[in-house]
DNA sequence: TAAAAATACTCCATAGGTATTTTAT
DNA sequence: ATAAAATACCTATGGAGTATTTTTA
Protein backbone atom coordinates (compact mmCIF):
# COMPACT_ATOMS: atom_id res chain seq x y z
CA UNK A 1 0.00 0.00 0.00
CA UNK A 2 1.65 3.18 -0.99
CA UNK A 3 0.22 6.87 -1.05
CA UNK A 4 -0.49 7.19 -4.85
CA UNK A 5 -2.70 4.16 -4.44
CA UNK A 6 -4.73 5.97 -1.50
CA UNK A 7 -5.39 8.88 -3.90
CA UNK A 8 -6.25 6.95 -6.56
CA UNK A 9 -8.77 5.01 -4.26
CA UNK A 10 -10.41 8.40 -3.31
CA UNK A 11 -10.78 9.57 -6.63
CA UNK A 12 -12.29 6.74 -7.71
CA UNK A 13 -14.31 7.24 -4.11
CA UNK A 14 -15.70 10.59 -5.22
CA UNK A 15 -16.03 9.94 -8.79
CA UNK A 16 -17.65 6.70 -8.69
CA UNK A 17 -16.44 6.30 -12.37
CA UNK A 18 -13.18 4.71 -12.92
CA UNK A 19 -12.58 6.63 -16.45
CA UNK A 20 -13.07 10.42 -14.59
CA UNK A 21 -10.93 8.87 -11.86
CA UNK A 22 -8.19 8.38 -14.28
CA UNK A 23 -8.60 10.97 -15.92
CA UNK A 24 -8.47 13.32 -12.64
CA UNK A 25 -5.23 11.03 -11.84
CA UNK A 26 -3.70 11.39 -15.24
CA UNK A 27 -3.46 8.07 -15.37
CA UNK A 28 -5.12 5.46 -17.65
CA UNK A 29 -8.57 4.00 -17.18
CA UNK A 30 -6.88 0.27 -16.81
CA UNK A 31 -3.72 1.34 -14.88
CA UNK A 32 -6.17 2.76 -12.30
CA UNK A 33 -8.62 -0.46 -12.76
CA UNK A 34 -5.27 -2.18 -11.85
CA UNK A 35 -4.56 0.14 -8.75
CA UNK A 36 -7.67 -0.20 -7.37
CA UNK A 37 -7.87 -3.91 -7.44
CA UNK A 38 -4.20 -4.93 -5.85
CA UNK A 39 -5.51 -4.06 -2.44
CA UNK A 40 -8.55 -5.73 -2.83
CA UNK A 41 -7.20 -9.20 -4.28
CA UNK A 42 -4.24 -8.56 -1.80
CA UNK A 43 -6.15 -8.51 0.98
CA UNK A 44 -8.99 -10.64 -0.08
CA UNK A 45 -11.86 -7.44 0.63
CA UNK A 46 -13.98 -5.29 -1.85
CA UNK A 47 -13.59 -1.89 -1.93
CA UNK A 48 -16.54 -1.48 -4.16
CA UNK A 49 -19.15 -2.96 -6.13
CA UNK A 50 -19.34 -3.15 -9.58
CA UNK A 51 -22.44 -4.08 -11.54
CA UNK A 52 -20.93 -2.20 -15.34
CA UNK A 53 -22.11 1.20 -15.58
CA UNK A 54 -22.70 1.50 -11.61
CA UNK A 55 -19.80 1.86 -9.60
CA UNK A 56 -20.82 2.42 -5.72
CA UNK A 57 -18.64 2.00 -1.95
CA UNK A 58 -18.72 -1.46 -0.15
CA UNK A 59 -19.13 -0.82 3.46
CA UNK A 60 -15.42 -1.73 4.14
CA UNK A 61 -14.89 0.79 1.73
CA UNK A 62 -16.34 3.52 2.73
CA UNK A 63 -14.37 2.98 5.69
CA UNK A 64 -11.58 3.02 3.81
CA UNK A 65 -12.37 6.24 2.05
CA UNK A 66 -12.17 8.41 5.43
CA UNK A 67 -9.08 6.41 6.31
CA UNK A 68 -7.72 7.90 3.26
CA UNK A 69 -8.96 11.41 3.30
CA UNK A 70 -7.57 11.75 6.82
CA UNK A 71 -4.16 9.96 6.19
CA UNK A 72 -3.64 12.18 2.53
CA UNK A 73 -4.92 15.17 4.47
CA UNK A 74 -1.59 14.22 7.99
CA UNK A 75 0.61 13.72 4.84
CA UNK A 76 -0.29 17.26 3.73
CA UNK A 77 -0.49 18.64 7.01
CA UNK A 78 3.12 17.49 7.63
CA UNK A 79 5.19 18.74 5.07
CA UNK A 80 3.39 22.18 5.82
CA UNK A 81 5.16 21.11 9.53
CA UNK A 82 8.58 20.36 8.13
CA UNK A 83 8.38 23.35 5.48
CA UNK A 84 8.08 25.80 8.45
CA UNK A 85 10.18 23.73 10.95
CA UNK A 86 13.13 24.51 8.31
CA UNK A 87 11.95 27.86 7.64
CA UNK A 88 11.52 27.47 3.85
CA UNK A 89 8.41 28.81 1.78
CA UNK A 90 8.79 26.42 -0.41
CA UNK A 91 7.74 22.71 0.01
CA UNK A 92 6.18 20.66 -2.72
CA UNK A 93 4.58 17.29 -1.51
CA UNK A 94 3.90 14.35 -4.46
CA UNK A 95 6.28 14.68 -6.76
CA UNK A 96 6.47 11.67 -9.09
CA UNK A 97 10.22 10.63 -9.63
CA UNK A 98 12.77 10.84 -6.34
CA UNK A 99 16.22 11.00 -8.58
CA UNK A 100 17.10 7.82 -7.59
CA UNK A 101 17.63 4.58 -9.85
CA UNK A 102 18.71 5.35 -13.55
CA UNK A 103 21.45 8.25 -13.58
CA UNK A 104 20.74 12.05 -13.14
CA UNK A 105 22.84 12.88 -15.48
CA UNK A 106 21.12 11.25 -18.69
CA UNK A 107 21.57 12.60 -22.09
CA UNK A 108 24.81 14.96 -20.65
CA UNK A 109 27.77 14.16 -21.09
CA UNK A 110 29.69 12.01 -18.43
CA UNK A 111 33.19 12.90 -17.02
CA UNK A 112 35.91 13.95 -19.62
CA UNK B 1 7.12 10.47 -0.97
CA UNK B 2 5.56 7.15 -0.21
CA UNK B 3 5.06 5.14 2.90
CA UNK B 4 7.69 3.02 2.16
CA UNK B 5 10.07 5.81 2.56
CA UNK B 6 8.83 7.11 5.95
CA UNK B 7 9.34 3.54 7.33
CA UNK B 8 13.01 3.97 5.94
CA UNK B 9 13.32 6.94 7.23
CA UNK B 10 12.18 6.11 10.48
CA UNK B 11 14.18 3.14 10.91
CA UNK B 12 17.11 5.75 10.05
CA UNK B 13 15.87 8.49 12.96
CA UNK B 14 15.95 5.68 15.19
CA UNK B 15 18.85 4.12 14.58
CA UNK B 16 21.11 6.91 13.52
CA UNK B 17 23.12 4.44 11.41
CA UNK B 18 22.49 4.14 7.45
CA UNK B 19 23.88 0.62 8.00
CA UNK B 20 21.79 -0.41 10.71
CA UNK B 21 18.63 0.78 9.27
CA UNK B 22 19.37 -0.87 5.79
CA UNK B 23 19.55 -3.99 7.96
CA UNK B 24 16.29 -2.98 9.68
CA UNK B 25 14.40 -2.07 5.98
CA UNK B 26 15.77 -5.39 4.58
CA UNK B 27 17.53 -2.83 1.86
CA UNK B 28 20.91 -2.52 1.27
CA UNK B 29 22.63 0.44 2.69
CA UNK B 30 23.21 2.60 -1.04
CA UNK B 31 19.55 1.87 -1.69
CA UNK B 32 18.40 3.56 1.93
CA UNK B 33 20.82 6.40 1.47
CA UNK B 34 19.62 7.23 -2.25
CA UNK B 35 15.69 6.82 0.06
CA UNK B 36 16.41 9.37 2.30
CA UNK B 37 18.36 11.92 0.12
CA UNK B 38 15.31 12.16 -2.50
CA UNK B 39 12.91 13.86 -0.12
CA UNK B 40 15.68 16.07 0.95
CA UNK B 41 16.53 17.25 -2.17
CA UNK B 42 13.03 17.21 -3.61
CA UNK B 43 12.35 19.95 -1.69
CA UNK B 44 15.76 21.14 -0.35
CA UNK B 45 15.28 20.25 3.26
CA UNK B 46 18.18 18.67 5.32
CA UNK B 47 16.54 15.62 7.36
CA UNK B 48 19.71 14.68 8.96
CA UNK B 49 23.01 16.05 9.99
CA UNK B 50 26.50 13.58 8.51
CA UNK B 51 29.92 13.85 10.03
CA UNK B 52 30.62 10.77 8.89
CA UNK B 53 30.53 8.59 11.89
CA UNK B 54 27.68 10.61 13.63
CA UNK B 55 24.38 11.10 12.15
CA UNK B 56 21.77 13.35 13.78
CA UNK B 57 17.89 14.71 12.94
CA UNK B 58 17.97 18.54 12.23
CA UNK B 59 15.24 20.39 13.55
CA UNK B 60 12.89 19.67 10.75
CA UNK B 61 13.84 16.17 11.07
CA UNK B 62 12.60 15.59 14.14
CA UNK B 63 9.31 17.42 13.38
CA UNK B 64 9.15 14.94 10.13
CA UNK B 65 10.21 12.02 12.54
CA UNK B 66 6.98 12.70 14.80
CA UNK B 67 4.69 13.02 11.56
CA UNK B 68 5.95 9.30 10.33
CA UNK B 69 5.71 8.17 13.02
CA UNK B 70 1.62 9.28 13.47
CA UNK B 71 1.08 8.60 9.82
CA UNK B 72 2.39 4.68 9.70
CA UNK B 73 0.34 4.39 12.97
CA UNK B 74 -2.38 5.89 10.76
CA UNK B 75 -1.84 3.63 8.49
CA UNK B 76 -2.17 0.29 10.63
CA UNK B 77 -5.13 1.39 12.11
CA UNK B 78 -6.75 1.86 8.87
CA UNK B 79 -5.83 -1.70 7.72
CA UNK B 80 -7.43 -2.76 11.40
CA UNK B 81 -10.69 -0.89 10.47
CA UNK B 82 -11.23 -2.34 7.09
CA UNK B 83 -10.45 -5.27 8.36
CA UNK B 84 -13.19 -5.11 10.83
CA UNK B 85 -15.64 -3.38 8.71
CA UNK B 86 -15.36 -6.39 5.76
CA UNK B 87 -15.75 -8.63 8.99
CA UNK B 88 -11.91 -10.52 8.22
CA UNK B 89 -9.72 -11.75 10.91
CA UNK B 90 -6.52 -11.41 8.71
CA UNK B 91 -5.71 -8.29 6.57
CA UNK B 92 -2.12 -7.52 5.59
CA UNK B 93 -1.09 -4.06 5.05
CA UNK B 94 2.44 -3.79 3.45
CA UNK B 95 2.90 -6.24 0.96
CA UNK B 96 5.60 -5.51 -1.87
CA UNK B 97 4.15 -6.35 -4.67
CA UNK B 98 0.77 -5.76 -5.76
CA UNK B 99 -0.13 -7.96 -8.98
CA UNK B 100 -0.30 -5.32 -11.27
CA UNK B 101 2.41 -4.79 -14.05
CA UNK B 102 3.78 -7.88 -15.58
CA UNK B 103 1.20 -10.96 -15.89
CA UNK B 104 0.29 -12.75 -12.90
CA UNK B 105 0.38 -16.18 -15.08
CA UNK B 106 4.07 -15.94 -15.74
CA UNK B 107 5.54 -19.42 -15.25
CA UNK B 108 2.57 -21.02 -16.38
CA UNK B 109 1.05 -22.01 -19.28
CA UNK B 110 -1.17 -19.21 -20.54
CA UNK B 111 -4.46 -20.27 -22.27
CA UNK B 112 -4.76 -23.52 -24.73
C1' DT C 1 43.46 4.05 9.04
C1' DA C 2 39.14 2.26 9.82
C1' DA C 3 34.20 2.75 9.88
C1' DA C 4 30.50 4.69 7.69
C1' DA C 5 28.01 7.33 4.10
C1' DA C 6 27.93 8.73 -0.70
C1' DT C 7 28.64 7.76 -5.81
C1' DA C 8 28.53 5.14 -9.96
C1' DC C 9 26.28 2.21 -12.67
C1' DT C 10 23.51 -1.95 -13.51
C1' DC C 11 19.31 -4.77 -13.29
C1' DC C 12 14.60 -5.93 -12.91
C1' DA C 13 10.05 -5.41 -10.73
C1' DT C 14 6.18 -2.99 -11.37
C1' DA C 15 3.54 1.29 -12.41
C1' DG C 16 1.58 2.79 -16.37
C1' DG C 17 0.24 2.64 -21.40
C1' DT C 18 -2.49 0.80 -25.76
C1' DA C 19 -5.59 -2.45 -27.78
C1' DT C 20 -9.26 -5.32 -27.03
C1' DT C 21 -12.81 -7.96 -24.76
C1' DT C 22 -16.50 -8.54 -21.52
C1' DT C 23 -20.60 -7.10 -19.22
C1' DA C 24 -24.83 -5.13 -17.93
C1' DT C 25 -28.38 -1.96 -19.26
C1' DA D 1 -26.18 -1.11 -29.07
C1' DT D 2 -23.49 1.33 -26.03
C1' DA D 3 -20.93 2.89 -22.24
C1' DA D 4 -17.90 1.48 -18.91
C1' DA D 5 -14.78 -1.73 -16.47
C1' DA D 6 -11.76 -5.71 -16.93
C1' DT D 7 -8.17 -8.33 -19.25
C1' DA D 8 -4.01 -9.02 -22.04
C1' DC D 9 0.18 -7.75 -23.04
C1' DC D 10 4.03 -4.32 -23.63
C1' DT D 11 7.16 -0.50 -22.28
C1' DA D 12 10.00 2.08 -19.27
C1' DT D 13 10.61 4.39 -14.82
C1' DG D 14 12.72 4.09 -10.66
C1' DG D 15 13.67 1.07 -6.50
C1' DA D 16 17.15 -1.81 -5.15
C1' DG D 17 21.67 -4.29 -5.68
C1' DT D 18 27.08 -4.64 -6.03
C1' DA D 19 31.42 -2.42 -6.27
C1' DT D 20 33.92 1.47 -5.19
C1' DT D 21 35.14 5.97 -3.62
C1' DT D 22 35.02 9.71 -0.37
C1' DT D 23 35.12 11.48 4.27
C1' DT D 24 36.35 12.54 9.19
C1' DA D 25 37.25 11.12 13.69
Amino acid sequence: MELRQLSYFVAVAEELHFGRAAARGHIAQPALSCQIQSPEKERGVQLFHRSTPRVELTRAGAVYYDRCVRILGDVDLSAEMVRSAAGKVHFTFFTRGDGCGKSRMEGQVRRG
